[in-house]
RNA sequence: GCCCGCCUGGCGGAAUGGUAGACGCAGCGGACUUAAAAUCCGCAAUCCGCAAGGAUGUGGGGGUUCGAGUCCCCCGGCGGGCACCA
């Protein structure tokens, strides 16, 4: 098979319209080096519309993938046509730098992390400068400079003047063999994925970030957020969780002696939504954490044996609510706060969160659906006491599920009559009147747990002394450097088992004290680095000139996958940053682009391996569908699902295999042309070649007309005929790929485009100016997208031209020439396109229905019948209902 | 389990509530060539029909409307997130 890698030997003619990508890409590359199109000044000019153009930074993981090209791709093109259309366009990139499989590298091949980490890097840096990105490298960092990690330390201090950091006790994955705490993906049916061993719940002390003191105020501001996706900020609100209800307290019928040295504990608090539904109650559920749990275990074997249980079943809240509904009876009982002499059991059970609300809940299985599962399996009463509208009281009964609607209140004594909104109010009143619980806004949000025992992060800069308790790291012994000398043969935290490093002096009282061996969550890396970027080597987290200059970040590009954490973190850290004086902003990201995942065929051999594009040869079987075999054999191949790009199922296409073969051009267009970039794209190898064909494509219909076109400059107003068609075509390309453009609608974009070269290749002899006007407009409007081949058609095009297409302004068309003379009307009887009529733009509306009336078709489906009414779309349809 | 999306020809997709399938890929036919590749031209939702034309059609079912891919309700399939992967 030929591909474009083949050098073929034919006519001079032909071999001189090929368009050299190897040799061009690398040499417009290092011309707008040379220039420095996309440098920025850390601090604008007053009259300057800036730009900030932000892809989400990378993960060093040693190459590129797919989904990195179209990331970046997206983003150059975003920061290309800005840059033409007048903006100072910053356009940064850096490294995510800090993580987890830094550390597994260097347990399973001895590698220091840092040395993998900036082998990886600079191995994607070189690929990532192949694509033609418009980015401005002298602002490149790693999180795991500590140039970088030094700054976040600053900030963190800040963030603990300012009230924003506490210590609060926490459950982790807690590995019994490895001696190390287990990342939730590191958990794998509830053992810990190297050792094997039954993952336990295990209770520590960790640094936490206050983001909930921001709750109500990230949730209002996603209002404001008018370039957001939707169903981002949708999905961030249901995240933060307001819920209005009562917090309840329900009196243990006897008191109950605590697990711990405490003094024992006489009530029970509970947060619910459903205060109406009081009467309904058939039992008290804990979490298997809660207080009360841990007194029943410490008397009862068997609810030891229940709480143990639940602590095998790892931190992830998917698996707790997928898990099947479990409890176990305590034997002790709460009194209820409105019926007197009533008690209920109090039971622990495995789908109740201690994370959230109060680690209690009150059971009314007739009116929640957990709660009825839960009430149905132990045989706990149901008791409904929300009668749906138009229900008879008497003979309503539950069929098998809980009631969740509207409806008015009944079996619950002073509630009864009342509707489900009124009912809340009326429990909430009497329960704030008896003392036993009160109105309380709930959110779901909790505050961000950023310990991580691990090495490769950023050092938490605090000192713990038994005299001063745990003190701050004075700010100029900043940065807390990780030290070098590291063993990854010891299990456990390297930092913690490490000889020397954590052992210093008190910065307050000067005895021997421990450092902190808690690393960041890398979480907490990445929710500043756009504000760092604005002034990437000062000595200090950011110089308030140039984030007040740059910030927000008006596009800000990424993978839907970090539609919760990344951005909401991101939000809180700016508030952070804004209430300890370092910014002036509250919202980092103007505008939000979530881009789809790349997708790809898998490939399984017989003996059911996964299989790699490359090792798989196709062909066509007799009925016509595709067939695929091993390459350089003919074993069957099974052409499996299109699924995300993974190296597990080895669906994979490198990069730069495909630079190398076709060039970033072709890889840009085929990723922008494929479909829209919200959407998952599958990569195919016919769809990275019919890109590749277009490309020559283009360049042919440049080169191959230079001949014949009239000097540069020549004017083009004053055409007819040919000519002012292929204008009229430039201009409404210029103003559909503009529109385009602005909508994130790259695909149609490339349409338009497409559609063009065939009106400049279709385009007839004589159209001189026009011509020239065309080709030096399409070369244009590819700019953005296919930037190299763009800056050789203008040289192509303009040989004494000093300015690149970089440079130049971006294309307005000329309204005169957008206008049409005539419409296409589409007439339809009773809705049902009948045909279609040409008139006049300016046609008045009986002339338009006096024709579509006298159409043929229209007049066969009329068939006599009476016009009952006429319905006109200007410049859209006519329609007859008869 | 909970929250959020997506579903249109063989395939990717286009379409301010107004001619569904633009444009591309694959396919088929033709031109060029000794031949192939490349290139250029043409055809193409499905079914019926020589044609004119008709019927069906945007995951399935229902609804609103003169008119629904688009708005509303229910169902199905696929995907993202669920707080220590990044």
């Amino acid at each position: 098979m030929n591909d474009a890698s083949t050098t073929t030997r034919r006519d001079s003619h032909q071999q001189e319209l090929r368009h050299d990508f190897r040799s061009a890409e690398p040499r417009w590359q290092a011309e707008w080096e040379r220039r420095a199109c996309f440098a920025v000044p850390d601090v604008p000019p007053a009259d300057a519309k800036k730009y900030y153009v932000l892809e989400m930074f990378p993960y060093p993981s040693g190459k590129i993938h797919m989904g990195h090209v179209r990331n970046y791709t997206l983003g150059d093109v975003v920061a290309r046509y800005k840059r033409a259309r007048g903006h100072m366009v910053m356009h940064p990139m850096g490294w995510d730098a800090f993580g987890l499989p830094a550390e597994n590298a260097a347990r399973e091949r001895g590698i220091h992390p840092g040395t993998w980490t900036y082998q990886n890097i600079a191995n994607m840096r070189a690929e990532l400068k192949r694509m033609g990105l418009s980015i401005e490298w002298a602002r490149e960092f790693a999180t795991c400079d500590a140039e970088y990690y030094g700054q976040q330390q600053k900030l963190f201090l800040d963030f603990h003047r300012a009230g924003l950091v506490e210590r609060k006790e926490s459950w982790v994955n807690w590995d019994p063999v490895d001696g190390t705490v287990l990342a939730n993906e590191q958990v794998i049916d509830g053992r810990g994925w190297r050792s094997g061993a039954l993952v336990e719940k295990k209770q520590l002390s960790q640094w936490f970030f206050s983001i909930t003191k921001y709750a109500d105020d990230l949730l209002r501001a996603l209002e404001g957020l008018d370039r957001w996706p939707e169903r981002v900020k949708l999905m961030q609100a249901n995240w933060i969780g307001r819920s209005e209800g009562a917090r309840v307290r329900f009196r243990l019928t006897a008191p109950v002696e605590a697990a711990a040295p405490q003094p024992p504990i006489d009530d029970i608090e509970v947060f619910t939504t459903r205060p109406d539904t009081l009467f309904g109650m058939s039992f008290l559920a804990v979490a298997a954490e809660h207080p009360l749990a841990a007194a029943a275990a410490a008397r009862d074997p068997q609810a030891a044996a229940f709480v143990a249980e639940c602590r095998r079943m790892g931190t992830s809240e998917a698996t707790i609510e997928q898990a099947e509904k479990r409890g176990h009876d305590t034997g002790f009982r709460v009194a209820h706060p409105f019926i007197e002499g009533a008690s209920f059991p109090v039971w622990i059970a495995n789908f109740v969160l201690m994370e959230y609300g109060t680690g209690a809940i009150f059971g009314c299985p007739g009116h929640d659906e957990r709660d009825y599962e839960f009430a149905a399996k132990y045989g706990l009463p149901i008791t409904p006491v929300v009668l749906p509208p138009g229900a008879d009281p008497q003979g309503f009964a539950l069929e098998g599920a809980a009631y969740t609607g509207e409806g008015t209140i009944f079996n619950s004594g002073f509630l009864d009559g009342l509707e489900v909104t009124a009912a809340k109010r009326r429990a909430i009143e009497a329960l704030e009147a008896k003392g036993q619980g009160t109105g309380l806004v709930n959110w779901r949000l909790r505050d961000w747990g950023v310990s991580r025992q691990r090495y490769w992060g950023c050092p938490i800069p605090f000192i713990h002394c038994a005299a001063c308790g745990v003190v701050p790291v004075p700010d100029d012994q900043l940065p807390v450097r990780l030290p070098e000398d590291v063993d990854f043969s010891k299990p456990g935290n390297p930092l913690d088992t490490h000889p020397t490093w954590k052992h210093v002096a008190c910065p307050s009282c000067g005895q021997p004290a421990r450092r902190e061996t808690d690393t960041c969550d890398t979480f907490v890396d990445s929710s500043w680095y756009f504000a760092r970027f604005c002034s990437p080597r000062a000595a200090v987290p950011v110089t308030r000139e140039a984030v007040d200059a740059w910030l927000p970040v008006d596009q800000y590009i990424g993978g839907i996958e970090h539609a919760i954490l990344h951005l909401l973190y991101s939000r809180f850290f700016t508030r952070g940053m804004r209430d300890t004086g370092h910014l002036a902003i509250a919202e980092p990201f103007a505008g939000l682009f979530t881009q789809g995942m790349v997708t790809h065929e898998s490939y399984k051999s017989a003996d059911g391996r996964w299989l790699y594009p490359e090792e798989v040869e196709f062909g066509t079987a007799a009925d016509g569908s595709r067939t695929a075999t091993l390459k350089g054999g003919n074993a069957p191949v099974t052409i499996g699902r299109v699924e995300a790009m993974s190296k597990s199922k080895r669906n994979t296409v490198d990069p730069g295999a495909i630079i190398d073969r076709y060039g970033a051009d072709t890889a840009r267009w085929f990723i922008l042309s494929d479909n829209p970039p919200e959407r998952d794209m599958e990569w195919t190898e016919a769809g990275v070649a019919g890109a590749y064909r277009f490309s020559q494509r283009l360049y042919r219909l440049v080169a191959a007309a230079l001949d014949g076109l009239p000097p540069a400059g020549t004017g083009a107003e004053g055409a007819t005929g040919e000519a002012k068609k292929l204008r009229q075509a430039t201009h409404r390309t210029i103003a559909a790929v503009t529109e385009a453009l602005d909508s994130f609608a790259f695909n149609v974009a490339v349409a338009r485009i497409h559609e063009f070269a065939n009106a400049i290749g279709e385009a007839g002899e004589g159209t001189g100016a026009a011509k020239r006007e065309a080709l030096e407009a399409i070369t244009r409007l590819v700019a953005p997208m296919m930037p190299h081949l763009a800056e050789e058609l203008w040289s192509l095009l303009r040989p004494d031209e000093t300015a690149l297409v970089a440079e130049l302004p971006w294309l307005e068309p000329d309204p005169a020439l957008l206008r049409a003379e005539t419409v296409t009307l589409a007439v339809q009887v009773l809705g049902k396109l009948r045909g279609t009529i040409e008139v006049a733009v300016d046609a008045d509306e009986a002339t338009i229905f006096a024709l579509a009336e006298a159409e043929e078709n229209v007049q066969r489906s009329i068939a006599g019948k009476p016009i009952r009414k006429r319905i006109h779309v200007p410049g859209r349809v006519v329609n007859f209902v008869v």
